[in-house]
DNA sequence: CTGAAAGCGCTAACAC
DNA sequence: GTGTTAGCGCTTTCAG
């Protein structure tokens, strides 16, 4: 019932060799062992007919390889990250790599614990979206030089490989995109800009508003509940009267908008000019389709895999590598003009 | 630079004390043991000094333990996955536990690899979305007593752990809302029925049209690229004019449907009752809001790891649990009588 | 009460 | 060319 899963130990009584040599075998090294072609075939064939595979549990041990990378987000439910987690999946699995997500919540403890916890188990590398709070956790990690790569946002101070897109142009040419469909009281909603990647979609909203001589409008909403903040956001829409286009920094940012212009203004969606950070499918599907600012999934994935073998062929020593993706406006409906740009002047 | 983890042995070493003993204080056995208080004492306050944790890598390897249980689902990018993923994961870290995602893409054979490697990596449990060839995998592992919840769905033929909701109940209930709502000719949009689930759910849609003497519309779309399926999906709803209403079996069908209806027949949109299975935040905004069947995510979440840790308890070989959940029906816009029910009869 | 020692399954330096 | 052996870090039995 339970015939126990056969060893390395066994593979060698059955076959009257030692278990170096079924190692070796085993490992691929015959040749450079130089083990007799027919012992190695022996060996192989045996092990083909038993089912052997190893135990990497014990490989790891010793080896302290796992063939594990960490893919640790914010939040896994997030659908961009979880649309990105399934193509890291796809690809690290091709390459023979097993990918681990975890979700971070964004809470410095949390994070270190999981940490430890893979520290522990020694999986190959690291791809991670940084908690504020872990600064210091990610100096160590790179210092130990174990394969650490950051994404989505990254430390200013701290000399790390990371993948990031280009928020601040992506902002700066989607208000640009606004402003150009008429749109002149563009309102901002973000969230508390700790993080580098929201100080840098800000600053684009902002250089390009002022570069237009417009006014900016900014709304930074703070971690609450979800009634709280739609409650905030209402009070920011109403207050705002003369406001004719919004912009959102982040999908879910945009998710809950929708839903308070929905439900206390369901005139302005049509009026209002509309825009997002992230693409979701339901933007296409919602009316007016929604514009966003599409993230390059694909190539974020690839480029954030690509890297990763490298550091693990490599180690990490060599060379830092920081890459800044574009990202893609795309328009649809809701950032259109929406009254003839002839009118205007 | 690499200061190396402290083992167990350099406590010992520090302490002059044998590794046992620090073993049986860190393991919490030193009052089984008989170990003085004096000692157990030295031995925990030097390894929260040094800041001391166990390799896990190495426990496991003797124990056959990891407290690390896989949660293996289609696609981690179905929201429905992702946010589920998420609950469990917040419950099980809460018990001690990590939890390891994967997608199966509904591959047999990449189901089979993915299981192999956790298997060689003796996670303590398995809950997991079967993909219709692995009866065979599944049979194995409940017969070698490793801790295994099926979810979503079954194999008729075996006796395994399950937590499923009641697919039948439920479309026919939503049904039955579309009926007396006043729609006679009522769509039914789903994907090839091998899987347990998705026959109870076309079951029930079937019984509640047959209950009112209506005719069936029922559109199996095959699994195909997105296009060539939405102009399956287009074709259907041309050739069928006298459709009032469409239910879609899950919710990328929704989403895929509504784009067609939003791209083809625009207005259909608010004179069709409409019905999907799986919530999502985004049916709350669409305009009209999409009526859906809402599973139980919290309460799906909190049974499956309920039943895990009591498997991971026992052992599995008492009892079989096998729990059925309610969903519920969450009436929105779309699914509201469009003409005042009184012109009826 | 504490310690010695035998492994878990595998790798690799070193011997023959 | 092939075998011996020493661990990786930990748990646990069995003797003191």
């Amino acid at each position: 019932m339970k015939p126990k899963r056969p060893s390395i130990k066994d593979i060698a009584a059955k076959l009257n060799v030692s278990i170096t040599t079924v190692s070796f075998v085993l490992n691929g090294k015959a040749r450079e062992m130089r083990i007799s072609e027919e012992v190695t075939k022996k060996i192989l064939d045996y092990a083909k007919e038993i089912n052997y595979t190893p135990n990497s549990l014990a490989q790891s041990l010793r080896t302290g390889k796992t063939n594990i990378i960490v893919f640790m987000v914010e939040d896994i439910s997030n659908p961009f990250f979880a649309k990105l987690a399934r193509i890291i999946e796809e690809m690290a699995y091709r390459k023979g790599y097993k990918v681990i997500f975890c979700s971070n919540e964004n809470d410095d403890r949390r994070t270190r614990e999981l940490m430890q916890v893979f520290k522990d188990r020694k999986v190959d590398g690291y791809i991670l979206i940084p908690s504020a709070g872990i600064e210091k956790q990610v100096k160590d990690l790179a210092e130990e030089e174990i394969p650490l790569i950051l994404f989505d946002r990254y430390f200013k101070g701290v000399e790390t490989n990371y993948v990031i897109i280009d928020n601040e142009k992506a902002t700066h040419q989607a208000t640009r995109h606004l402003i150009d469909n008429g749109y002149q009281n563009i309102g901002y909603v973000t969230i508390p800009t700790q993080q580098v990647q929201m100080q840098d979609r800000l600053s684009g909203y902002e250089k390009a508003i002022g570069e237009a001589g417009l006014k900016p409008y900014v709304l930074e909403l703070p971690y609450v509940e979800e009634e709280v903040g739609e409650g905030l956001m209402k009070k920011f829409f109403e207050s705002h009267p003369e406001l004719d286009a919004v912009f959102f920094a982040t999908n879910y940012l945009a998710k809950r908008g929708l839903l308070v212009i929905k439900e206390n203004f369901p005139e302005k969606v049509h009026q209002w000019g509309l825009l997002t950070f992230d693409d979701n499918e339901f933007f296409k599907i919602h009316t007016p389709s929604i514009s966003a600012i599409a993230q390059p999934l694909e190539e974020i994935g690839k480029t954030l895999i690509q890297m990763m073998l490298q550091l693990l062929k490599k180690g990490s020593k060599d060379t830092i590598q920081q890459v800044v993706l574009p990202s893609k406006l795309i328009v649809r409906d809701s950032s259109l003009a929406k009254t003839p740009l002839s009118q205007k002047s």
